[in-house]
DNA sequence: TTATTTTGTAGTCAGCAATAACAATTATGA
DNA sequence: TCATAATTGTTATTGCTGACTACAAAATAA
């Protein structure tokens, strides 16, 4: 099994997926594998790395967030422009992609989404005419209402996990790290 | 030059409206912050969601962390391959890859690449046909030397950044955080 | 033995970031 | 004023990474 191998690809037809949706389970009886809490696996000095930590964090983080967000089909990335966009109406794409540390060209694939989605809209800018003034799409601002209900509870989960205190030591410290671009 | 300008709907007047940056914001207000590396765009509520933290915070972090380990071609997750099999040596491949929380099936190839480059070898398990002891070659141990001192002085920085007990209690609340897994 | 689980693989797909190259539009400066 | 440089939005490409499906071989449970 491991090397050799045949090749015996073709066979690629009935192609399901179905969208995982985070919570329920096997619901009726039984449910066989006890509450299971991570062993944590030993890694050595990878524990003490700063890099991993937060890798691991992130990743947990942006799980849930994921699966809060998938019964709205809402990326985090999206979510932020949604967010950045009813705070600051009117910026630019070079701007939202610039406050958000994402490079234009990738913004603009962003923002396609939203917009075919009606969730936010281009308008000429004023003053120049190479460039667009964004805003959210009424819809838009309906779906961020949904987001941040969703998004609100998060932090709740987060903030009992991270104690009094917690989240604004963390923010504080994440802040410092950020500072390293 | 906007590509078609086709969106125009005749009734869409309203909204000139200037934008200005509620600066409500927490702490020091304003102080046209003076020395500070960059503007730090404003991003409204988004600068208090954990998730977008700890996005900011990791990519700032692996950033440094790519371009330190450039000279030596050496990825994050490959460094953290060779700091695991350096500590516990003879782990299979489903061990690595649910330690450093990869699927197995992804953790393939990117074993692929460090056996291909001399750096780790596959041995066959002793009791187990199915399975792989893993192992780091001499050469893997002396990249993962190089590959150290380099993390070091990373390290070194950033515990200049983050400032007494930083690094713990940072460490503390990011495992909490990666708990939610 | 038979059924189930584990392990390693291959392949596909999606998200996201980095880059290069362009055309239209502004800004600059001599 | 006009040639040149810088901006802005766009397209396309590449690479890393993670999630999933499907398989075959081997080990384990019933």
């Amino acid at each position: 099994m491991p090397p050799e191998a045949d090749k015996k690809t073709a066979t690629d037809d009935l192609d399901v997926r179905l969208v995982r949706t985070a919570r329920d389970e096997t619901g009726p009886a039984d449910a066989p594998d006890s509450t299971s809490e991570q062993p944590r696996a030993d890694v050595g000095p990878l524990s003490r790395m700063i890099g991993y930590a937060l890798r691991r964090a992130q990743l947990a983080v942006f799980d849930e967030v994921i699966a809060n967000f998938a019964e709205i089909d809402l990326r985090p990335a999206q979510f932020s422009v949604l967010v950045l966009l009813n705070h600051r109406p009117g910026l630019k794409q070079s701007d939202v992609a610039a406050a958000l540390g994402i490079q234009r060209a990738n913004f603009v694939v962003l923002f396609d989404g939203l917009e075919r989605r009606g969730l936010a809209r281009r308008t000429p800018a004023p003053n120049d005419r190479r460039s667009y003034a964004l805003f959210l799409t009424d819809a838009g601002k309906a779906m961020l209402g949904r987001a941040s209900e969703l998004e609100a509870k998060h932090e709740a989960r987060l903030d009992a996990l991270l104690g009094e205190g917690g989240r604004e030591r963390l923010l504080e410290l994440l802040e410092r790290v950020a500072k390293l671009r």
